[in-house]
DNA sequence: ATGGCATTATGCTAATGA
């Protein structure tokens, strides 16, 4: 079983790149952030005539997410929940599914985040991000009471070591980097959600999820990690493999980000 | 040094991202 996740940066103009990476890599759940689309412009029809379920939740020029299951092996999504009461507003930024096996095997939450960006140490927005960062910490304590079997993917916006950065010096203490944020992933981490990245890969230099469009960032491999696909304790000993694939970010015309993914061994 | 690049919208400039 392939859990992915990637920002799109638009799906509108990205369309065209994911269904392509559907069809290549073949994500059993994938989570997508920054679809920057209203509903009713959503590409459903086309995402659906791949072979996937689909759930979404958009809103104008910001923001956005969207879940996918592939339909041979999924029952529609069910339980879908988007946002949360607790969190600060209604940016779509979270949408959480559980996905039932057709072959009779154990469900798994899904959970998709897009998680602020922050903007800037000690900024209005910074506040914000701390704020939903801790909204959504216990919003997954009571999703793992429920759910033993928990995904939670997306782009997380923080980059959770140095390891995870082509230059620390220069971030360090900056947005993405700050030891608020960080902390703010930690805690997730003592829920019992694992970076599968990590898990197989523990001290795997130069592994980013996104470069700059500047400067030539993904050229020079001037990036962070800041994508990614964390598991639970249950599914902890089934991962095969994770992974960022680079191959999207090379194409024309391409989002700052990567997918990355984790393989489960069949439960 | 606050730009550089990409996307969106009460659009041709401004806000946002990371």
């Amino acid at each position: 079983m392939r859990l992915a996740s990637w920002n799109v940066n638009s799906l509108k103009v990205r369309l065209p790149h994911l269904l392509d990476w559907l069809d290549e890599a073949k994500p059993d759940l994938l989570g997508l952030q920054e679809t920057k689309l209203v509903d009713e412009k959503f590409p459903r029809e086309a995402i659906e005539s791949a072979g996937y379920h689909v759930a979404f939740a958009g809103q104008p020029t910001y923001n956005g997410v969207a879940v996918l299951a592939r339909a041979d092996r999924f029952a529609p999504l069910d339980a879908c929940v988007v946002n949360d009461p607790s969190l600060p507003d209604d940016q779509k930024r979270l949408l959480a599914v559980t996905a039932t096996p057709l072959d009779g095997g154990p469900s798994l939450r899904f959970i998709n985040a897009y998680m602020p960006n922050g903007s800037a140490v000690g900024s209005e927005k910074y506040a914000y991000k701390l704020a939903w960062l801790a909204a959504l910490r216990d919003r997954l304590a009571a999703e793992l009471e429920q759910h033993a079997r928990l995904a939670l993917v997306g782009d997380f916006n923080i980059a959770p070591e140095d390891i995870d950065v082509h230059d620390p010096a220069a971030w360090q203490g900056q947005i993405l980097c700050s030891e608020p944020e960080r902390a703010a992933f930690q805690a997730f981490v003592a829920l019992g959600l694992h970076d599968s990245l990590r898990l197989v890969h523990p001290s795997a230099e130069g592994a980013f999820s996104w470069w700059d469009y500047r400067q030539a960032g993904f050229r020079r491999n001037l990036g962070l990690r800041i994508d990614l696909v964390m598991i639970s304790s249950a599914l902890q000993s089934a991962v095969l493999d994770a992974g960022i694939d680079k191959g999207p970010r090379k194409r024309e015309q391409p989002s700052d980000h990567a997918p990355v993914w984790a393989d489960l061994r069949d439960a």
